[in-house]
DNA sequence: ACGATGATGAAC
DNA sequence: TTCATCATCGTA
């Protein structure tokens, strides 16, 4: 089943554990890929230190303060695009960051690999857009983990300590 | 372990 | 307009 905005109106904690074992979708020219997610990290509103939403509102994050299921997409490091969808309720600001997908393993080189830019920044996650999330019916089997976030130094102890960084546990 | 690389946000 | 910084990655 296609993972609509409905699934993303939660807080970016439970959709970021949700979303390991779902997929991500993607079309280029004719052809549709899929590949399991297997990790993520969540950025969780304007308290949460780590995230962009802390300094306010800006013209960067200006997506996160948006309605759930569209697509957060910016650039970093002069080098490398990172893909967020934006969790709800509206005019909250949190967002999911996907990390990984079976095979490709940093957030940089998923958006390499299925040649995001910011093009898709703002745009509604649907199957239309190009880039879409499913997930089995039936219940998975799967274990997920939980751990500290990556690269966020500059939120300090306390703001680095908070377990959001979700991967997908091998057996 | 470290430099590349350019947009961003805050200061001046 | 300048400056330090950055939700990273490839190379050493």
């Amino acid at each position: 089943m296609v993972l609509d905005s409905k699934f993303f109106d939660r807080c970016a904690e439970k959709v970021a554990y949700d979303l390991i074992g779902s997929r991500l979708n993607w079309r280029s020219g004719d052809k549709s890929y899929s590949r399991i997610i297997t990790e993520t990290e969540a950025y969780t509103g304007p308290d949460d230190l780590a995230s962009h939403a802390a300094k306010g509102r800006t013209k960067r994050n200006e997506p996160m303060f948006g309605p759930p299921g569209i697509f957060y997409v910016y650039f970093v490091y002069g080098a490398h695009w990172m893909l967020n969808i934006v969790t709800g309720p509206v005019e909250f600001p949190a967002a999911v960051l996907i990390r990984g997908i079976a095979g490709i393993q940093g957030p940089g080189r998923v958006t390499k690999a299925l040649s995001i830019n910011g093009n898709l920044n703002r745009k509604l996650v649907t199957k239309k857009t190009g880039v879409w999330f499913s997930k089995p019916s039936g219940p998975m089997k799967h274990k997920v983990s939980r751990s500290s976030r990556v690269g966020i130094a500059y939120a300090g102890p306390i703001g680095s300590m908070r377990p959001y960084r979700f991967t997908l546990d091998l057996k």
